[in-house]
DNA sequence: TTAAGTGCAAAAACTTTGCATATTT
DNA sequence: AAATATGCAAAGTTTTTGCACTTAA
């Protein structure tokens, strides 16, 4: 099934790095996996939503893990209006979305851009970096807050 | 001068609000002016580049000063790898560069593009935001630290 | 076995806020 | 004069880290 295939690419990934899977690791992709499209978790929600399970989980191991699976291009961090970093499964097909955020009411709309994408892929390869997450962020006013 | 046109026209966009010129905002305001293209600050900089003027300056007001003026959409607060926000001058012309960061050392490569510059106004109109600032942030990993 | 991972508690880094005083308009 | 702005110091948030203990491989 789906769920222990990523398992089982994440517990490859890590391995190959010499590092290791953990119950704590596997709980994390999990739930990231179990995530509905377009939603993301802070630090803080991530612990929220396990604290409760079989398993022991602490904020210092999430915030481990959250950096160590954006490094690895398992995550995505998202950099909106928020005081706070936000995390999502990194889409693996290249169908990442964006976000039009409301500087005053922080009223966020998502949406998707293949042209975006497109032009990350070519300014990445550009100066030979390897492309791992692009997001463009568009800062504005809603309607509301125009007056 | 370019520079006391400037100032004017923060001044009258704050009396536009009921809101005032001072001589800290006034500093703060000529430092980003100066600033070299594709420069841009934290608020710990911004304090330590001013502590020494003739002006005193607290690190507060410089908050105060930095969320007001990307408020006003004279600033724009960059969203970058870093840990801190960073702040620059919100070009005017529409001329906004975007950023190709390498995860692993945070190297940072600028880049100008009119299609994203299209692409955020459409999407913004599309929803009847109106657009303040967008930028595209790539994360990468350069070539170096591909190993 | 042994290097990596975890939890805890403490610290660090960054940002915000209350309040008294000072300043713009 | 009235309302806004500032500085200070204290508090708030979010994130990081040291260390002893645990665990995956």
């Amino acid at each position: 099934m789906e769920n222990s295939h990523q398992l089982n690419r994440l517990q490859t990934a890590l391995h190959h790095q010499g590092l290791r899977m953990t119950p704590q690791r596997s709980l994390i992709m999990t739930l990231f996996q179990q995530l509905p499209k377009g939603e993301h978790l802070s630090a803080e929600d991530v612990y929220q939503r396990l604290v409760n399970e079989q398993t022991p989980l602490s904020l210092s191991t999430i915030y481990r893990t959250l950096h160590l699976m954006s490094k690895m291009g398992i995550l995505r961090e998202l950099e909106l209006a928020e005081d706070h970093r936000h995390y999502e499964l990194n889409a693996l097909d290249g169908k990442r979305h964006h976000h039009l955020v409301c500087i005053a009411c922080t009223k966020t709309i998502e949406f998707e851009s293949n042209s975006i994408q497109k032009i990350g892929e070519k300014v990445a390869k550009g100066s030979e970096f390897s492309l791992l997450d692009c997001q463009l962020v568009i800062h504005a006013l809603c309607p509301a807050c125009q007056r």
